[in-house]
DNA sequence: GGGCTATGTGAAAAAATTGTCAAACGGGGA
DNA sequence: TCCCCGTTTGACAATTTTTTCACATAGCCC
């Protein structure tokens, strides 16, 4: 993870360098708003750290010039001092995406970071999919029915999530198709083998079907 | 957007308040179990945030009953610890629809939600065709009548949608051959069995006939 | 009504689709 | 390298759909 610190306070880059360069993380750092400004337009982070209160350019500016100006989307997580948490207010509507009182324990902020990395990344991944007792986390990629885990291996998993995201309504072939192997489909109908498979999972163990076949059109993901 | 955040850490919700407040949501909060659920069942919310961890009673109890006894279906997001993942699953299989791991950012609090609330609202905004007491979803290629689902197959399917699209006006017979079978149409008029086989399914096991034939012209859906 | 054509009925054959499963393939990791 | 795992192949069975065809019935025109 690529991290840019704007933070003037030499202990607390220290601190958080101390803490998340061991662990493989990359970091710079900027002592006054100008130099962050500058380092975050032109160089790629995945997220910044950024204090509010700065020499020159204060946080504040320096976000809003980021997205209004610069147009970078890089997520921001804003550091601020207790009494100031009227300026966290503010600091949201400036655009950062998270913030950090301070003191805080550099422990949470690299858990946040984590959480704001994962999400630019994973930008508009679905997230907890169900039907009935049958359920799907997109993030940690985990399957369950009735409480039980399921191994799914992954074209297994795109189908389940293809036909979740579309619970009720009926998927065509071709949709999960050219969903699983894009523009090139396979010559032979592999796509019977691999519900057969999934079926054998998600369904043959429990009393209700949840997957069902639509004769010449698909497949339906319903609870009856 | 109407939230209710059932969370016992104050600092927490304040965060929380903090951030969606400003962005014109409006929230209510329960400290503890209790207050939580007769918010939850006395008032109307589009979503609801639900610590696992509560006073008296837990979350995931809440949840339940919420589910079970009252019958409400409002969609509710899970905060949970990260030490106590586990309790994700046993979240879910109690009526939970989302969950976030402690600590979290607000602003992905706040995306998750939104994802919630906007399936919640599109859950059946489907345009469904009907008249008198049948009904078919062409997403879902599902026919019922007085509430009886109806089995049909992919050329019945295509019949009842065109005579549904064409209420109470003459489709002929061409019209109808065509849909099906695009421009090789059958020799011998094979249609004639198949309006045969939908009547039987989609009149014949009741009182009031809908397809009509018109003589000379083709075929009407029509209640009289 | 009589003759004619259009339409309804239904079983049975034909065709298409889908389910099932064992075995072969092949790429990445131990 | 070899093994393991996910994937694909291909054959056959089971199921469902579609068509064929023969006959019955109903409506229209004279």
């Amino acid at each position: 993870m690529k991290v840019l610190v704007v933070e003037d306070n030499r202990d607390i880059a220290a601190n958080i360098a101390d803490y998340l360069e061991p662990k493989g993380h990359v970091l710079d750092f900027a002592a006054n708003g100008q130099h962050g400004l500058q380092l975050a337009t032109n160089e790629h982070y995945d997220v910044i750290v950024l204090d509010i209160m700065l020499p020159g350019l204060d946080g504040m500016t320096l976000c809003r010039r980021l997205r209004t100006e610069a147009r970078v989307a890089t997520p921001v997580l804003m550091l601020t001092a207790r009494d100031q948490l009227n300026d966290k207010l503010e600091g949201f509507q400036v655009g950062a995406d998270d913030y950090l009182v301070k003191p805080f324990s550099v422990k949470e902020l690299e858990v946040r970071l984590e959480a704001l990395v994962k999400r630019s990344q994973h930008q508009g991944a679905s997230r907890l999919l169900q039907v009935a007792d049958l359920q799907y986390d997109p993030d940690t990629m985990s399957a369950s029915r009735d409480g039980k885990s399921l191994e799914l291996n992954p074209i297994q998993r795109k189908l389940l999530e293809a036909l979740l995201l579309n619970t009720h309504r009926v998927v065509s072939r071709e949709e999960l198709e050219t969903l699983i192997w894009g523009d090139e489909l396979p010559d032979n109908d592999v796509l019977r083998t691999h519900i057969y498979h999934l079926r054998n999972i998600v369904d043959k163990p429990f009393a209700v079907k949840l997957i069902h076949t639509v004769h010449g059109a698909g497949y339906r993901l319903q609870n009856d």
